[in-house]
DNA sequence: CCGGACGCCTGTCGGC
DNA sequence: TGCCGACAGGCGTCCG
């Protein structure tokens, strides 16, 4: 469910709890997640201080004194800064409890999130070491996206999906953006053309930071560090807007199976 | 290598 | 009211 503009939200807003803190205890509820929180989690964690927070596509990295957290919020996945003594809900599955009694808790109800400790860089970790560019920063650009895609012939939604090709894009974002770009989700990636590929490139960056300035999309689980929602649903163009009419041009949008995911796009506007 | 299908989980919603 | 299938913001694995 988070995606890039969602992990930056939950970022943003966890960082002024926690960055230069130290951490009291690990309090685990629910170990169960993508991978399993190891037994040593607790003692690993416990007393050190977490020198700084960053995003990697849609991860999060606290560098601790002595190796990283890893964090990945999957479809359903939400931090929350709360106070140590709030009574966890159903599927909050652990609690980062800081010394100055502020406490990070994590809620993901189908358990697709992930949260690990890490001795190496995290730049060296599989799961970081192969991801693509990101959107919003240098080496991201229409080019770029035209010289990976070559002559492959999945979808371009599938492909601009892709975390080897460029990380933080998912279901929502991939819709609108190749809406704004005018581009039909399932054409080839290798039939679209480099001046496309820049308008697609551009496209993406705006609209992943029109959502990141309304503190992210809220549809069903998602909510900020302080439980309230972010407001990008209100300005969305397409995604979940089957069969209302398009605003550009008034046809109404279609949803079709895409790579097993819902997309939606406007069949007059997009080809 | 590439692209598509599937599985992992729980919750919600709509139709019958 | 209850049941059942479809669907949900991600991503790794497997197979042809």
């Amino acid at each position: 469910m988070p995606e890039l503009p969602e992990v930056e939200t939950t970022l943003r807003g966890i960082r002024p709890y926690l960055e230069g803190r130290r951490i009291q205890e690990l309090k685990v509820r629910e170990r169960r997640l993508r991978y399993p929180i190891t037994d040593d989690a607790e003692e690993i964690l416990a007393g050190q201080r977490m020198l700084s927070l960053s995003r990697r596509g849609k991860y999060l990295l606290m560098g601790l004194e002595k190796g990283s957290l890893l964090i990945h919020l999957g479809m359903s996945g939400s931090l929350r800064i709360v106070p140590a003594a709030t009574p966890p809900g159903i599927h909050d599955h652990l609690d980062l409890v800081m010394e100055d009694g502020g406490c990070l808790r994590m809620r993901d109800p189908r358990r697709f999130g992930l949260f690990i400790w890490i001795a190496d860089p995290p730049e060296k970790h599989p799961l970081i070491r192969e991801l693509g560019p990101e959107p919003l920063e240098e080496g991201f650009g229409g080019d770029y996206l035209f010289f990976r895609a070559g002559n492959r012939h999945l979808p371009v939604k599938a492909f601009i999906m892709d975390a080897k090709v460029v990380v933080g894009i998912g279901n929502i974002y991939a819709s609108e953006s190749l809406f704004l770009a005018g581009i039909h989700p399932n054409r080839p990636a290798g039939q679209v053309s480099a001046a496309l590929y820049d308008l697609l490139a551009r496209s993406i960056r705006k609209v992943l930071a029109e959502s990141i300035t309304s503190g992210g999309t809220s549809l069903r689980d998602f909510v900020r560090e302080d439980g309230n929602p972010g407001y990008f649903a209100q300005q969305l163009r397409v995604y979940g807007r089957e069969g209302q009419a398009c605003h550009y041009c008034g046809s109404l949008i279609q949803r079709e199976k895409i790579g097993q995911r819902s997309s939606f796009f406007c069949p007059n506007c997009q080809y």
